[in-house]
DNA sequence: CTGAAAGCGCTTACAG
DNA sequence: CTGAAAGCGCTTACAG
């Protein structure tokens, strides 16, 4: 494989220098047009493109943003369509302010331990973390960086980096609200695992808001997958046969619980209402379509990359929560 | 901010040359045990951690590896499974051989160019491409760089570089195939996009098996989303309200055509049967569960991925072809 | 406006 | 086994 052509060699196919070169190639004004010309005339003739490392190495940054996903070993980031949304939306906004994304799936030890590295070494100017667990070492070794870094949603120990997340509290008391309003009496929860911040807060909220009415709590724990939420509801059933309402802490469980509901013999939303979390696209397509809270998960990456933005310029930012909203459709 | 300690800050610590420190940092065998000791020591005292960008300057790689996706303007990428699918374990099966993902979303003409840049800079050391329209010019213009890639997905023009793909052809014909086992009649499908390669191949194969048969084509347009799916099966139903079965070119857009199917008071499977393609993990969550043809996506991704660490280490590479499998479930 | 020179932080022959 | 020196390909003060 030939090597590719560097700054000298452009410097010398246009007769110039290499500093005339680089500033010609860097955009600088003061350059003089007939120079820049025949700079330009090389760079083209040889295909010449700036080597990054050497770039990077000099200029001590490298236009480039990881997306640490945390992903714990059950493999929540797998199918949830979150992952795609959080990747998709953040590398967008990136892409249009000139950084380029390196992705890091950070499950073991092991790889927890290299993306300190990673960072340590220089290879990023700085991070965008999606770490859901809240027992996670991962934020506190990744903070301790120095590197600007936010998180996409709430973390458990507070102070550690900004961040951006959906009103999960709020969104919870909305659907358990909306199916008290139905006048639903035996109201039964799906919660996601509790190490999980956005677990922890939606189950929370169930809990008060029921307990507000003088109601009793009926819990059964998931992991925020469709099986899990099959699975629960299957258990749900066995424990409180009278139960008439279902909130599912997200879409994937509720698609999950729906799924068991239907073999069970129970009519949705006639015998069992069923509301879900998130507002995923596959809500509108189950059948009966899913009531469901929206909590705006692009827009929260946006938010987050933008979050991010800021504190790489001016050094500061801010968390911020994100309002959420009942979508009601046939479930609930 | 404080600057990072460089070898040089640790030689002198530990009292050593350079040379002595790279050899160890490097895990070189010829070292003394008691220099490798200091310098251990001293590394661990100063936190140092080798610049990436010097590194990737000397040596001529950078360990890092690019998945590229050719994101078409209307989002084939954004809710799709098979986004995450590969990305996931592509990444993974890369970190576990040490190297680095760098994602790039290549939508828009200006971003197919930085990719090129990005390419030609030196930033990578090989990439895994998934551009899955025909049309599209990345391809040719990436493998005119030289630098090894390979392809997720069987590319239009065949010898530019290796790729991976499942039967797409087989899978369908295999699919048209179980309908008309069942004594269908009217067999009508949903095509993917046409200038994307696996939706030419499904319907190629749809036609084909239903000719031998001496059965007519009923065709609709999709473009693999699930709302495309929906409305294809709108007009289908419109055009021709006799038809028996249904197979859609991918299970999203089998999930759409349910919901229409169900708005409409078609019975599935007594009415209209339905059968999918991809085997996503939806596919057991619809009610009535789909049928569909299980193309192995994530194995897909791996030997993608594996067919790529070949090429690097090798420098060469032969497209594989993977079989796919009926699955059948309630709605067909 | 232009060029010569220093330097970013490493690795790697080459002597010893 | 160890160290001094050169060099990877750029950018950036500094003179002129």
């Amino acid at each position: 494989m030939m090597r590719r052509p560097t700054l000298h060699a452009v410097a010398a196919r246009a007769g110039v220098s290499k500093s005339s070169v680089s500033r010609v190639i860097n955009g600088e004004p003061t350059v003089a047009p007939s120079i820049r010309e025949t700079v330009l005339a090389a760079v083209a003739e040889l295909g010449y493109v700036p080597n990054g490392a050497a770039r990077n190495l000099v200029t001590q940054r490298t236009n480039t943003i990881a997306i640490i996903v945390s992903d714990p070993p059950q493999g929540l980031v797998s199918d949830d369509p979150m992952f795609a949304m959080v990747v998709r939306a953040a590398s967008r906004e990136l892409e249009r302010t000139g950084f380029q994304v390196s992705l890091v799936l950070a499950g073991s030890d092991d790889s927890r331990r290299r993306v300190e590295q990673y960072l340590a070494g220089g290879h990023v100017d700085g991070a965008i973390l999606v770490s859901m667990d809240g027992a996670d070492p991962l934020p506190a070794s990744l903070s301790r960086t120095g590197l600007p870094i936010v998180s996409h949603g709430r973390l458990a120990t507070p102070g550690l980096m900004p961040w951006v997340d959906n009103d999960n509290q709020g969104g919870a008391t909305q659907a358990v609200q909306h199916l008290l309003d139905q006048g639903r009496r035996r109201i039964a929860t799906i919660s996601g695992p509790l190490d999980m911040t956005a677990a922890q807060e939606r189950l929370a909220a169930y809990r008060d808001t029921l307990k507000d009415t003088g109601r009793r709590s009926i819990v059964a724990l998931g992991d925020f997958t469709r099986i899990s939420g099959a699975e629960a509801m299957r258990q749900l059933l066995d424990d409180d046969p009278q139960l008439d309402a279902v909130f599912a802490a997200n879409d994937l469980m509720a698609i999950g619980a729906l799924r068991t509901l239907r073999e069970a013999g129970r009519r949705v939303p006639d015998d069992v209402a069923v509301i879900g979390f998130d507002d995923i696209e596959a809500a509108r397509y189950t059948a009966p379509a899913l009531t469901t809270i929206r909590s705006p998960m692009t827009d929260q990456a946006v938010r987050t990359t933008q979050l991010l933005l800021d504190l790489l310029s001016t050094g500061a930012a801010t968390p911020v929560v994100l309002p959420t909203e009942l979508i009601v459709r046939e479930s609930a």
